[in-house]
DNA sequence: TCACGCACTGTATATTTGTACAATATACCG
DNA sequence: CGGTATATTGTACAAATATACAGTGCGTGA
């Protein structure tokens, strides 16, 4: 209930960004108006106009933003060199930065599992794109197993690990109509090659 | 292209019911107008007012049609008898029957993956509710294993088959993106119990 | 100082939406 | 046949929406 929640250290731009991507997550991009958006940045309705053109430019911006990040969070890093480590350390580090922006779970959520064909269906392969991207850069720098190919392991860590992360309120909200403990339950995902 | 694919086999009120299924389970309630919706049914919008009031009123009817469909799927049936292989029956019945009622599998997604707070929330309560009260009606009948509780057999077919489902094209997309035959790739899910 | 660019506001507009309602056709029952 | 309930139409309307645009304030560099 408390609306005007900004956050006055950012400009406003990325202020209507970072609100964007906040009602996005929770209501979709059809179910938040420009009004909404702007009401909560603190802005006027024109102004996301006057930065973004048009609500799908603006749309395009927080998923450039949120892509971004998520390139950094598993870019390489100086202090991965063991070989066999780094593949677990790529793991943990997406879980790590989708753990730490459960807005970016939830966006991610709607648009990868449901607008799978439509507005989804570009983030999902340019999410693809770049995590493929990202495992033939550690492979090109020789620090990540190459005894399967670079789609295998994309497939890997897309499926398995972000998978668990998708489906998990799915599993704590049946967990809790039926009175168990959320906790008792984790949803393990794995990929069966079925040759 | 060929909007007004109407089956004139059936009633106004049951064409409704299923183009407001079809539109619903590809678009969101949100993202369809009932405008949109009697284009495709060939009736006016007035009719759908008339038959079901309000816009929530036909939401309503439609989630009511498609848990009774699914509870009709999985009742007891006569020639249930066996202990042992009623629960693979069971699994079994409900995968057929989302198998032949895509549509249905669309708006379970949409709802019980993303809208879990707010509209799907109920729809994934009332959802839970009904197969505990199958379950539990084959566990009176005495032809459903009681070693485990209720509960974690509802958790399990929930979780493990229904998920498998609703994750599905999640998984074909992502092979499709990288050029790998989304055949050769199935997820498999299963519930971990950390006691 | 002044002119230019940028951030920002407020208003106007055309379109779409859900709902309401009066009018008409159709079927059904006595 | 007559009449009444139900099915169906068409129109009207207020609210919400995305976008366009003309204007205002302000800092910065020449």
């Amino acid at each position: 209930m408390s609306h005007p929640v900004i956050n006055v250290d950012l400009t406003a731009k990325a202020r209507i960004r970072q609100v964007a991507l906040e009602l996005f997550a929770l209501n979709g991009s059809d179910g938040t108006s420009m009004r909404a958006i702007s009401s909560r940045a603190g802005v006027t309705v024109g102004l996301i106009t006057h930065h973004f053109g048009t609500k799908a430019g603006l749309i395009q911006a927080v998923e450039d933003d949120l892509l971004d990040g998520i390139a950094n969070a598993i870019a390489y890093q100086e202090t991965d060199e063991s070989v066999d480590g780094v593949v677990r350390k790529l793991d943990q580090r997406l879980l790590d930065h989708i753990d730490a922006n459960p807005l970016v779970a939830a966006y991610l959520r709607r648009m990868m599992l449901i607008e799978g064909n439509g507005a989804g269906a570009d983030l999902t392969e340019r999410f693809t794109r770049m995590a493929l991207r990202q495992i033939q850069d550690l492979r090109r720098r020789g620090i990540a197993s190459t005894s399967r190919d670079a789609e295998d392991q994309v497939m890997q860590v897309m499926l398995v690990q972000l998978g668990q992360v998708l489906m998990q309120p799915f599993v704590d909200q049946i967990a809790g109509h039926l009175g168990q403990d959320p906790q008792r339950y984790q949803l393990s995902l794995r990929k069966t090659r079925t040759t």
